[in-house]
DNA sequence: TAATAAACATACAGACTTGACTGTTTCTTT
DNA sequence: AAAGAAACAGTCAAGTCTGTATGTTTATTA
């Protein structure tokens, strides 16, 4: 795991500390939620001193800033990365389009957003900070999502049904993350929801008929 | 505003107080948030001492316990007095229904508990405390919705309908709380959740009338 | 009315977080 | 190779929260 670290140039050095800072910020929101998250912590799962974490962002604000940035980054990269193989079946794109939005919407990410959205409910700078960074990642996922579902962003209809897909798997996770023991229960509930979403979908080749009666 | 505080009971005081607690802690939870509801603040509040606090709920577990219980209670209380007034009319019932449903997740209470429900995933202290009492709600969210809406709760369609309803609520509103700044932005958005929503519940046009309870 | 117990107020000790400050190592430049 | 700059490590002081311990007021009871 230790990667050469005999001749590093400053810049490597430099982006290097940031990175695992930022993903051990990500790993902090994550796991002991946004207040847990203290800059002691962040240093230690980071594998650095607090003077590091002081030197590359000498406020803590500064530190959820460039967390901030980061979640966003990394969330939209995810999306895009599970962008690659999709079915060229309209119906079954559409299936496997939820899906991928749906895991976008789970994991370490998604929790870290998700403590930085309600934290940012109470506390000014936060949202300030959120709401452009937030606002150009829902746009990013209403394009791609666009790209996911083969339909044009701009159709009443597909607007209408992705924003109630994007609610629903909001309101789902956000209740799965709370049950935590089963998520399995929370994965049914998504599969039920999931049938349902599937139809609102304009489907440019054939309406898909589900099958259960 | 000082309620005639020459002769009181004990019991009347002790409850007195121990309300006052309570909802100074979910006013804390909503406009604070969890990590900023301290002690020191519900007890200024509440307008009392630290003392009178640590008297009632001699630990901070104790007190965020007891909020938990009152939370649920008053959320129970809220919704079954905004069941009081129903149009007859099977379709104007449900659309009246699905809006009680949408206020209810709107306002303090529900911020707080959003922000239990949020610092709970990362608490298991908190979430086994969350849990039991959270079903019961939900429990009685399905059974008084089911009354809203005129229907069976057992019914599997009525039951799906309800779930996604109320997922695409809990989804909506916290993104409602994240923007802020624009609650009309987030009520348009309801708007549109609200009428599909409303052609998925069976009692439309009383399709079915169930005879088995 | 006096005694007792509960409710309430104030003061304090320990633990923790943040931000700042000082010293050391590593890289770059000349 | 030497000087300077950046990255990094460790420590300290100020402020806050929690829990507790002690003193005071209010209500009940004898």
């Amino acid at each position: 795991m230790t990667p050469a670290t005999h001749h590093r140039t400053q810049e490597q050095r430099r982006s290097e500390t940031r990175g695992a800072i930022l993903d051990a910020t990500v790993t902090a929101l994550a796991q002991h939620g946004y207040a847990g998250t203290t800059t002691p912590l962040i240093a230690e799962l980071a594998g650095v001193s607090r003077g590091a974490q002081a030197h590359h962002f000498p406020t803590k604000a500064d530190l959820v800033a460039a967390a901030i940035q980061h979640v966003a980054g990394c969330r939209a990269e995810q999306l895009l990365r599970e962008l690659g193989d999709l079915p060229s079946n309209p119906a079954e794109r559409v299936r496997v389009a939820l899906e991928v939005l749906w895991h976008s919407h789970r994991g370490p990410l998604f929790e870290a957003a998700m403590e930085l959205w309600v934290a940012a409910r109470t506390d000014t700078e936060l949202r300030q900070a959120l709401a452009e960074t937030e606002s150009d990642l829902i746009r990013g996922i209403r394009f791609y999502s666009a790209a996911l579902f083969g339909s044009d962003p701009e159709e009443p209809r597909f607007a209408r049904a992705l924003d109630l897909a994007l609610a629903t798997i909001r309101g789902t996770a956000l209740m799965a993350n709370l049950a935590g023991d089963d998520p399995s229960q929370a994965e049914r509930e998504w599969l039920r929801h999931r049938d349902h979403l599937q139809t609102l979908f304009p489907t440019t080749e054939q309406p898909s008929r589900s099958t259960a009666p």
